[in-house]
RNA sequence: GGAGAGAUGGCCGAGUGGUCGAAGGCGCUCGCCUGCUAAGCGAGUGUGGGGUUAAAAGCCCCACCGAGGGUUCGAAUCCCUCUCUCUCCGCCA
C-alpha cells in the first residue's frame, strides 16, 4: 500500500508508474473519493467538537443540580446529523481503502521499462552449463528411474501436483535445507525462524498477498487461516504493529518452510516434475532495513542467495524484472535462473525483491531513530534461498551421467553421510 | 470441546455513565542541585487522522482504554458478538 497522502501529492507519479506497469487503475476515482472524505471529514470532526463542548457544558449543570434539558434536546439534533455523516464517510473511507490495496507498488528508478517477461534484462550468467555425450533427461524421468521421487503415489494419496519423495531423494531434499539454513546462518548472520505454516488473514494483507490473490491460496474450511504460500508471510509478519529499534536494523531472517500454492490459472504448465507443485519446500530470506540502506541489503541478498548456487556448482543467470513483469507490491526485483538442462533454458529458483515501505505501511512495521519524535516505516526485504525443489530438479539433471546415476556436488555430501552419487536401486 | 477469570499508556496498576487521554508508581528524556555513574527536586514523556504552513516546527480540532457493533444527549465504565491470555476438566503428538 502507498501512502495517502503521497498518492495525493504526487497523482502523476502514480499515473507514470501505472502505465509503466501497465496497470489500468482509475486514478480519478481516488481523486474524487478522498476529496469527498476530507469535506465530510471535517464537517464530521466540527460537529464533534461542538458536541463535546456541549457535553461539558451539561455536565456541569448537571452536577449543579440545574436543568439542561434544552441542552439535551440541541445535542440529541447534532448526534442524529453526527450519525448519518459517520455513515457516509465510513462507506467512503472503505472504499478509498479499497482501491488503495489495488494499487501497485512504484517501480524504482532502476527498474527497466518493458511490457513483459520478455524485456527482462540479464544482469549477470554464472557458471558453465555442462557438456553431455547423450541427451539429458528430464529430472521426472532421473527420479522414477533412482525410485527417488514418486509420482503415481501421490497422486493416489492426494492428487496432481504432488510428489513423494523416497530414500535418497527424501535425504536430499532435507540436505538441501539443512545446507541452505547453515549457510545463511553461520556465514550470512541471518537468524533462523521456524514459523507456523498456517496464517491468519490480517498477516495475509500484511504482506499483500490478499486481498488481490486470494485465489492462489488454500484456506482452511470453517477456520480464518491459510496455508502460507511462502515463509515471507508469518516471517515478515513477526513484527507487524511492532517499532523497531534503529540501531537493531537491518534484521535478517532466515527461515525453512513448506509452501502451499492453488496455481489457479496455471493449468497444462509445468504439468510433469516438480517445477510446480501445490506443496513445496523453500528456505527463505527475509530483511527489515532503513528507508535508506534498502537497496544496498537488496544487493546483499542477492548475492546471498546466489552463493547457494555457485557452492552447489549449478549455472545460474540474475534477471532484473522489467516494469511489465514486477510483481504487484515490489519496487524492484531480481530473479536467480538456474539452468535446466533438459528444457534447455533457465528457471527461476529465486526472486529478490525490495517492497521498500509497501508491506510496512500495510502490517504497521515502523522504526525510530535514535533522537527523533516520529516513528518511520521500514523497508522489507525477501528472497528464495533457494526453493528446494527446484534445486533438486536443477542437480538431478545437471549432474547426471550416462548410467542415470546422478553426482551429489561436494558441498552436500556431509548432509548425506558422505554419499558421492544417488544410483538406481540394485 | 466444557467451566471460570482477565485484556487500560514502554512496564506495573487505579478507575462502574459526565470536569478521563485517563490517578499513582516504575522506566525514559531534559533541567536543577549535590566535591564521586548515588540520593533528592522540577518539567516533560502514546498513536493515528484533519486543519493551518511552500514545507517543517508550533498551534487548533477529532479519534483511539483488546477488536467490532449497540444503548445514551454523553461510555474505559452498561449490553451483545468476536479475538487473545490464564486456571481447572476432557481429548491429544
Amino acid at each position: 500500500m502507498l501512502d495517502i497522502r503521497f498518492v495525493r501529492k504526487n497523482i502523476d507519479v502514480i499515473k507514470e508508474a501505472l502505465e509503466k506497469r501497465r496497470a489500468d487503475i482509475d486514478v480519478d476515482l481516488f481523486l474524487r473519493l478522498d476529496a469527498q472524505r476530507r469535506k465530510i471529514l471535517s464537517e464530521l470532526e466540527q460537529l464533534n467538537a461542538q458536541r463535546n463542548k456541549l457535553n461539558t457544558e451539561i455536565s456541569h449543570l448537571k452536577r449543579h443540580g440545574e436543568d439542561a434539558t434544552g441542552l439535551i434536546q440541541t445535542l440529541k439534533e447534532i448526534s442524529v446529523k453526527a450519525k448519518s455523516l459517520d455513515e457516509t464517510l465510513s462507506q467512503i473511507q472503505s472504499q478509498i481503502q479499497d482501491w488503495l490495496m489495488q494499487l501497485p507498488n512504484i517501480p524504482h528508478a532502476s527498474v527497466p521499462v518493458g511490457k513483459d517477461e520478455s524485456e527482462n534484462v540479464v544482469v549477470k550468467m554464472w557458471g558453465e552449463k555442462p557438456a553431455f555425450s547423450f541427451p539429458p533427461k528430464p529430472h521426472w524421468e532421473i527420479g522414477e528411474f533412482l525410485k527417488i521421487l514418486d509420482f503415481k503415489r501421490a497422486a493416489k494419496i492426494t492428487g496432481s501436483r504432488f510428489v513423494v519423495y523416497r530414500g535418497l531423494g527424501a535425504a536430499l531434499e532435507r540436505a538441501l535445507i539443512n545446507f541452505m539454513l547453515d549457510l545463511h546462518v553461520k556465514r550470512h548472520g541471518y537468524t533462523e525462524i521456524f514459523p507456523p505454516f498456517v496464517v491468519n488473514e490480517e498477516s495475509l494483507f500484511g504482506t499483500a498477498q490478499l486481498p488481490k490473490f486470494k485465489e492462489d491460496l488454500f484456506k482452511i474450511e470453517g477456520e480464518k487461516y491459510y496455508l502460507i504460500p511462502t515463509a515471507e508471510v508469518p516471517v515478515t509478519n513477526l513484527h507487524r504493529d511492532e517499532v523497531l529499534k534503529e540501531e537493531d536494523l537491518p534484521l535478517k531472517y532466515v527461515a525453512y518452510s513448506a509452501c502451499f500454492r492453488a496455481e489457479a490459472g496455471s493449468y497444462g504448465r509445468d504439468v510433469r516434475g516438480i517445477i510446480r507443485q501445490h506443496q513445496f519446500n523453500k528456505v527463505e530470506l527475509v530483511k527489515f532495513t532503513t528507508p535508506e540502506s534498502s537497496y544496498e541489503e537488496l544487493e546483499g541478498l542477492l548475492a546471498d542467495a546466489e552463493e547457494v548456487l555457485q557452492m552447489l556448482g549449478l549455472p545460474y543467470r540474475v534477471v532484473t524484472l522489467c516494469t511489465g513483469d514486477l510483481g504487484f507490491g515490489a519496487a524492484k526485483t531480481y530473479d536467480i535462473e538456474v539452468w535446466v538442462p533438459s528444457q534447455e533454458t533457465y528457471r527461476e529458483i529465486s526472486s529478490c525483491s525490495n517492497y521498500e515501505a509497501f508491506q510496512a505501511r500495510r502490517a504497521n512495521i515502523r522504526f525510530r531513530r535514535k533522537g527523533a519524535k516520529k516513528n518511520e516505516l521500514v523497508h522489507t526485504l525477501n528472497g528464495s534461498g533457494l526453493a528446494i525443489g527446484r534445486t533438486v530438479v536443477a542437480i538431478l539433471e545437471n549432474y547426471q551421467q550416462k548410467d542415470g546415476s546422478v553426482i551429489i556436488p561436494e558441498v552436500l555430501r556431509p548432509y548425506l553421510g558422505g554419499i558421492e552419487k544417488i544410483e538406481a536401486a540394485a
